[in-house]
DNA sequence: GCCGTTTTCGGCCCGACTGTTTTCAGTCG
């Protein structure tokens, strides 16, 4: 169980608190104890394991330190399901509606006998929320329209990338003290790296398969086992996750490869291919339709060496012309790690951080960076200690000094610059033009009508002072999806005002993600690929950004954070 | 429920945004 899953449990009771209407100060506490547990640095898990013990966590009172304790116990804790078992299980649902919060579902239960998402729907239908006190017809409307989406989103429950890659590591390590297993290998959409998961696919090269699925079956956190047979165990992981794990044979692990890392779709294509051939194709190798002779194929390599094919990465694979080009030698040379020289998006303590400035650039420095900019929040955004006006100047000079006192990276002074819901910066002409970059982003207002907010962003894009608009698509993992607005007039608002958008590489953003991202490299818009670091272990996600830059075929060329300082320098003006 | 005391009980309590109001309640980051 990790920070936010344990912060999860009291952010809900605050909620099922507040529905139930008691002592607002015990509801700001558990509040608060969620907040600040999301925001430590180290895993409560592993301190408990370790210590047997829960640290001392600011608002963090001994009453919660105990339901922390029985959380990382038991996996919850006894008041809390007390809590959830008195109030009707549909509540629950209703409360994961963004918009709809304990006050607002309270009022639909007292007055409306609301006790489901159905009811909820039906009542706004019926127009019986707009009567009333503080309801009308434009809040019903929001209110069907967020309950739509919510629906949505929940139909396809996917597990991001960000979460399978950690429990891929640690079975990994787990399986490493079974013997019988020679090689493990990722396959599917994580091989591909797609932003989220269906399920985990895994392959394995043993000289006991039998051994090495009975292994597979009991490692720990496996909750259930769903199929086993002689080469292939499926498996969920902690309740949610499925995990399918294939034996395959060593003369067709080529063939076996790159059939199961997929797509279906680019699967498809080259299954046509080799039709036309006389050949079919699946994981066991290339069969002639009239001889029935099997070729199979050791290394995934020879599968598009057959048919005539570059070898595309693993992330192209989704058939959206990487076997066209692949055919005509024209495969991306694809943006790598390695290739990104600094970091346009990173928090200091000055706002929401957890590092101060310097710690932030020696840490930078140690990853080879040329340059960061210290990109602080906005007043608006006030929950994250956003910087008022004369704060930000304070930071700007510290910027500069801490600039002038460490060598070997450049400093960049910048603020991540709340866009208002009326289009306006949170910062004045005279504020914005010392800086040297300025990111605007959307983080309030989330629900505009698409025509409010389109005007709004493309008002922040045609201000003279902007260079990066940040996550600009707003979509969060498991909690939204995109704001309402047209994608295309915004990007070439940004085209047209030669503006910067942001591939924000936190995993719970990943935004743009690829579509949106390759959208904005055939237009030709510039990508910068930004962690939005909180601490220094959030640099690390880099590599998310970079796996959603290669599945949008971006090239080193594309994205300006691979350029050296001196060119970043002259691209900001600075 | 937490916290910090002129120390064990009283105060705690962001601010923009929205859709309602006719001065504000609820939600969110």
């Amino acid at each position: 169980m990790n920070n936010f899953e344990v912060a999860a449990f009291f952010k809900k009771m605050a909620s099922l608190l507040e529905f139930r209407g008691e002592n607002p100060f015990r509801i700001k506490a558990y509040e608060k104890a969620a907040r600040n547990i999301k925001s430590l640095d180290e895993e409560l898990s592993a301190y408990y394991d370790q210590k047997g013990r829960v640290p001392k966590i600011p608002g963090v009172g001994q009453a919660t330190k105990e339901k922390v304790a029985e959380i990382l116990d038991t996996g919850t804790f006894r008041e809390y399901e007390e809590t959830v078992a008195d109030i009707p299980p549909g509540i629950l649902d209703i409360l994961d509606i963004p918009g709809i919060g304990p006050k607002t579902a309270k009022l639909f239960y007292e007055r409306l006998d609301v006790t489901s998402v159905d009811d909820l729907v039906k009542a706004a239908e019926q127009h019986r929320i707009r009567r009333l006190p503080r309801m009308g017809p434009g809040k019903e409307e929001n209110i069907l329209r967020s309950v739509q989406r919510y629906l949505e989103n929940s139909e396809r429950k996917r597990t991001p990338l960000a979460t399978a890659v950690p429990i891929v590591e640690l079975i990994r390590e787990e399986l490493n003290a079974c013997p019988c297993i020679k090689e493990l290998i990722d396959a599917g959409s994580l091989r591909r790296r797609k932003d989220t998961l269906g399920d985990i696919n895994l392959l394995a090269l043993s000289d006991n398969p039998e051994e090495t699925l009975d292994c597979f079956a009991n490692l720990s956190d496996i909750t259930e086992v769903i199929d086993k047979n002689n080469d292939f165990c499926s498996v969920v992981y902690r309740g949610e996750v499925r995990i399918d794990l294939r034996i395959v044979p060593e003369e067709s692990f080529g063939s076996f490869l790159q059939y199961y890392t997929g797509s279906k779709k680019h699967n498809r294509h080259l299954q046509y291919l080799a039709l036309q051939r006389g050949y079919i194709l699946n994981e066991y190798g290339f069969t002639n339709t009239e001889a029935d002779d099997t070729i199979r194929c050791e290394e995934e390599k020879q599968v598009y060496d057959f048919l005539g094919i570059d070898y595309p990465v693993p992330e192209l694979r989704e058939d959206r012309g990487e076997i066209e080009a692949g055919m005509q030698n024209r495969l991306p040379e694809l943006i790598e790690i390695g290739d990104i020289k600094g970091d346009l998006h990173v928090h200091s303590t000055w706002s929401d951080g957890k590092n101060t400035i310097e710690e932030l650039a020696l840490d930078a420095r140690e990853r080879g960076y040329e340059y960061i900019a210290i990109t602080d929040h906005s007043p608006s955004t006030a929950i994250a200690n956003g910087l008022s006006d004369k704060r930000l100047m304070e930071h700007a000079r510290e910027v500069e000094k801490a600039d002038e006192n460490i060598d070997g990276i450049r400093i960049l002074s910048g603020t991540e610059c709340d866009i208002r819901s009326n289009g306006k910066l949170d910062y004045s002409n005279r504020l914005l033009e010392n800086l040297d970059i300025v990111i605007a982003a959307v983080h309030a207002g989330l629900e505009q009508q698409e025509k409010t907010m389109t005007k709004r962003m493309v008002a922040a894009l045609e201000d003279e002072h902007v260079d990066i608009l940040a996550h600009p698509t707003g979509r969060k993992f498991g909690k939204r999806g995109a704001y309402d607005f047209d994608l295309e007039k915004v990007f070439q608002t940004a085209l047209d005002n030669d503006k910067i958008l942001e591939i924000n590489s936190s995993p719970k953003r990943l935004d743009l993600n690829d579509t949106h991202a390759r959208i904005a490299k055939e237009m030709g818009i510039k990508v910068a690929i930004n962690t939005d670091t909180h601490r220094l272990d959030n640099f690390n996600n880099i590599r998310y950004g970079v796996d959603v830059a290669r599945r949008a075929w971006l090239e080193p060329k594309d994205v300006v954070n691979t350029r050296k300082l001196k060119d970043i320098e002259s691209l900001l003006g600075i």
